[in-house]
RNA sequence: GCCGGAGUGGCGGAAUAGGCAGACGCGCACGACUCAAAAUCGUGUUCCCACCGGGAAUGAGGGUUCGAUUCCCUCCUUCGGCACCA
């Protein structure tokens, strides 16, 4: 016999090797059954394992092994997205090479993750710092180069003065802007840098048919790429002729237009600012520069601007207007200058108020007098065009783009004059690729000053980092650095040519990882075709919601751009989205080293074993919410693994001569399939805290039943399977260990889920309230099959529904079938 | 500031489709077992007035409805993201 006592320890580690041996989650081509590729985000290699990462885990991988059990083979792989910033920082700090540190941790951290339990295939197992991988990050950044999709352009950096280098954005510390090493404060750097042409897609991204992605993040993305119709209209700088584009989404307002206002970052300031105004339009420039543009953009700040001396005439009436700059103009919006319209558009009345520049009203509010002329503010709303030439008159409505009748007027009439056409704009910009850093893929280019960039031909990948490198910041990123590194040959004409030093950002290699995993070794191509047509498309990915617009839309551009280059199929590359939220510490703040509230989950598998813990994180907390860490919660998990053992192991259970009730029986094996019913609902719509809830439950009422004489009987063993096949996906020890205990075939794992008996849920009889007037004050019992009429009949017989309503004939008696009966005196 | 979530007992949470608010668990209290403690088992546990019984309550306020944790409006708090953290 067992023992009484269950010892994780042992059993864990027994169960742990003998499925590496067997190789029980390999997952091999197997066209017999349906596919199933679960796809959980990789994790950045920080050093240890954390109880965020068994969150973001552990239920996709009950998930996984519950659709394993479904019939589906499946595929469930883990990696490292290795590149970054923190390993280099470190290297900066204490002089331990990015790689070795990197590979360091990945080891720990891997080690740490095969205590888990979890049925990764490290077969599959692909880290984006190695060679083999980033060649063909490197590769692809040369196939979206063919498609003329990456392009180099000047770009502002964050830029230590000091240190003489790049600064992320989580290096710039505090309102004033100042470097997290030394305290200096940031400025702004223009570089030439790579970007790829993301808006390309921005109108296809706003997609989402066909995909099984949750709305908020669909939301979050839409409102990202923020795709606005409007027009370009083209004005005059009236001193030396310079044509400026704006982008407006109220053409019909261009009459109103009695100023212009130019980011400070415009091109045009500087030839068109006059020498008396000069002194000032440069101190406002480098305020401008030390915001973010987050600063920048408040709605609520105080507007501020300069004015440059200079005179646009506005196409549409000839009218002189005076030329600004203002921080709330942003270069990166629309084409970094704007037309101001006052009287329509609220952050142009205040800056107009503020300013004292003219404020023209060109629609008039639907029954406003014809004379009203001083505004109390900007009026945005339905109107008709005035003191707007030959549209006066003209109705305009509250809708947005060509639905408006005055905005699609205007937007022909500008068309035909030849000074604007009709446009769509979008927030969402081109991807920023380039890092000036060293750990991270190169990218792998080459210029020659007679033939430009050119991409390093094939057979020269990967472009490999070089090992020796300096580390302290020199205003140069490393590879810049290194002697002889960048020196190479122009791939066209063979004579002396650069390499570009700067490397990829770190997005750009988890925007392909999941093809990784296809085949992590293979060397003809980033992935084997044939893995890629069994397992693709990604059926099932979860993650962090933080990286709603991030990383989600970067590898969705990403499989587009794909697709359209032929490597890859499909529109989308993953299928059905689900999000976890975030483990807190106990303290209820975020975990971080610095806080000392990160809670180690390796003293806890040691303490309770891996499957308390999986239970733990499954329950305690609802997953798509997340919440902060109770480590005496787990008390109840580790009770409950520590209580089926004894259910299921106890010797002192009686285990002859069963005397259990028919009643016993059939309520016992009611209960076990509605659980079921309950655990397979729950496990298709990934809440796992009430998997754990129900199995706790359907123990319960064992204990009860095994009180009750039901163990020894055929439903008891029927209960015992259906609840070890339950928990198997939930906590694979000690549900493997307990049902070789029962005798029954090696492994649990490969097992089908057991199919629900629908008849044997029916409930005999059904209790309902009675509610009077919205208050219940009575409970009754009826049959399952009762009709309105008799439960309508049995509720108004009841005293106490009798002494309540006080003699008094009901108004209304409402039957919601099965829930309960409302009376409506 | 902008975009998107979330607010339910002391705590984490539960509540198919608008229908019994508080499942399950933690904690706590009491009891059993024990010389004692731990473990285990049992009972109780939203708040208020309490004898029966009644009243209030799902962040706040309002609305729709026979009926609202659930739908709508306004507000508050809090979390995530804001393009070089991953």
């Amino acid at each position: 016999m067992t023992d009484i006592y269950y010892n994780h320890k042992e059993v864990e580690s027994k169960w742990q090797k003998k499925w590496e041996a067997d190789k029980l989650y390999r997952a091999v081509i197997d066209t017999s059954k349906p596919k199933h590729y679960a796809l959980t985000m990789l994790p950045y290699p920080s050093g240890d394992l954390h109880i965020g990462h068994w969150f973001s885990m552990i239920p996709p991988d009950a998930r996984a092994r519950y659709m394993r059990m479904k019939g589906y083979n499946v595929m469930f792989p883990m990696g490292f997205d290795a590149f970054g910033l923190p390993a280099e920082n470190a290297a900066i700090k204490d002089g331990v090479h990015p790689m070795k540190r990197t590979f360091q941790n990945i080891e720990r951290m891997r080690t740490q993750m095969k205590t888990m339990g979890a049925m990764f295939d490290w077969e599959r197992e692909a880290v984006s710092a190695s060679p083999e991988y980033y060649k063909w990050t490197e590769w692809f950044f040369i196939q979206l180069f063919k498609q003329r999709l990456a392009y180099r352009k000047m770009s502002a950096v964050d830029w230590c003065p000091n240190c003489n280098t790049t600064l992320a954005r989580e290096q710039v510390w505090g309102d004033d802007r100042h470097c997290e090493r030394c305290q200096t404060p940031v400025i702004k750097k223009n570089l030439d840098q790579w970007f790829f042409k993301a808006t390309k897609y921005a109108d296809e991204l706003l997609n989402f048919e066909g995909i099984d992605w949750p709305q908020t993040v669909k939301t979050l993305q839409t409102n990202w790429i923020d795709r606005s119709e409007g027009a370009e209209v083209r004005f005059i700088v009236e001193s030396n002729q310079s044509p400026v584009t704006v982008f407006t989404t109220r053409p019909d307002t261009l009459w109103g237009a009695t100023f212009m206002v130019f980011s400070p970052e415009h091109p045009l300031v500087n030839e068109i600012t006059t020498p008396e105004n000069k002194a000032a339009v440069e101190e406002y420039k480098a305020q401008a520069a030390r915001q973010t543009e987050i600063q920048r953009g408040a709605v609520d700040k105080e507007k501020t601007g300069v004015f440059t001396g200079a005179y646009a005439v506005n196409p549409v009436n000839q009218v002189r207007i005076p030329i600004w700059i203002a921080d709330y103009v942003m270069m990166s919006y629309g084409t970094g200058a704007i037309m101001a319209v006052p009287a329509h558009d609220e952050r142009d009345f205040a800056f107009a108020q503020k300013y004292e520049l003219p404020i023209v009203e060109v629609i008039q509010p639907v029954g406003a007098t014809r004379e009203s002329p001083i505004l109390e503010s900007a009026s945005i709303g339905a109107g008709v065009m005035v003191n707007s030439g030959p549209f006066n008159g003209t109705n305009v409505s509250a809708e947005k783009g060509r639905k408006n009748p005055g905005i699609a007027k205007v937007l022909d009439w500008i068309t035909e004059q030849g000074i604007g056409k009709e446009s769509v704009n979008y927030r969402y910009r081109d991807w920023l690729i380039s890092r000036q850093r060293y750990w991270g893929a190169p990218i792998p280019m080459i210029h020659c000053d007679v033939h430009g960039w050119n991409p390093v031909p094939d057979d020269q990948l990967p472009v490999l980092l070089p090992e020796d490198v300096e580390w302290r910041p020199t205003g140069e990123s490393p590879l810049k650095l290194h002697p002889t590194w960048k020196n190479t040959t122009c791939p066209v004409c063979g004579g002396a040519a650069i390499r570009e030093t700067d490397t990829m950002d770190t997005f750009m290699c988890s925007s392909w990882y999941h093809l990784r995993y296809l085949s992590p070794k293979y060397d003809q191509g980033p992935f084997d075709p044939a893995e890629y047509d069994y397992w693709m498309p990604v059926d099932t990915y979860t993650g962090g919601i933080e990286h709603a617009t991030m990383h989600l839309l970067y590898t969705r551009f990403f499989h587009k751009a794909l697709r359209d280059a032929g490597i890859v199929e499909g529109h989308e590359p993953m299928m059905q989205l689900r999000n976890q939220g975030m483990v807190l510490g106990e303290d209820g703040d975020k975990m971080s080293k610095s806080k000392g509230n990160v809670i180690a989950p390796d003293l806890l598998v040691n303490k309770y074993g891996a499957d308390s813990v999986r239970a733990y994180i499954m329950f305690f907390a609802r997953w798509e919410t997340g919440a902060p860490w109770d480590s005496q919660g787990i008390e109840g998990s580790v009770r409950w693994i520590r209580r089926v053992w004894t259910l299921f192991t106890d010797p002192s259970t009686p285990t002859t001569a069963p005397g259990a009730s028919d009643e016993t029986k059939k309520n016992l094996r009611r209960k076990v399939h509605q659980t079921l019913r309950k655990v397979t609902r729950d496990f298709e719509k990934f809440e796992f805290n009430t998997i754990i809830s129900s199995l706790m439950e359907l123990m319960n009422e064992m204990y009860k039943a095994r009180e009750a004489g039901a163990v020894g009987t055929p439903e008891w063993k029927e209960v015992q399977e259906i609840y070890l096949k339950m928990m198997a996906p939930v906590t694979p020890h000690i549900a493997e260990e307990l049902w070789t205990v029962l005798g029954k075939p090696y492994s649990i794992h490969t097992q089908q889920w057991p199919e629900v008996d629908e008849a044997a849920t029916k409930e005999d009889s059904i209790e309902l309230p009675v509610q009077i007037n919205a208050k219940v004050r009575d409970r009754i019992t009826v049959s399952a099959e009762a009709t309105e009429d008799d439960i309508k009949s049995t509720a108004l017989a009841s005293e106490i529904v009798q002494k309540f309503l006080e003699g008094k004939h009901p108004k209304k008696v409402i039957v919601a079938q099965g829930r309960l009966v409302s009376i409506v005196v």
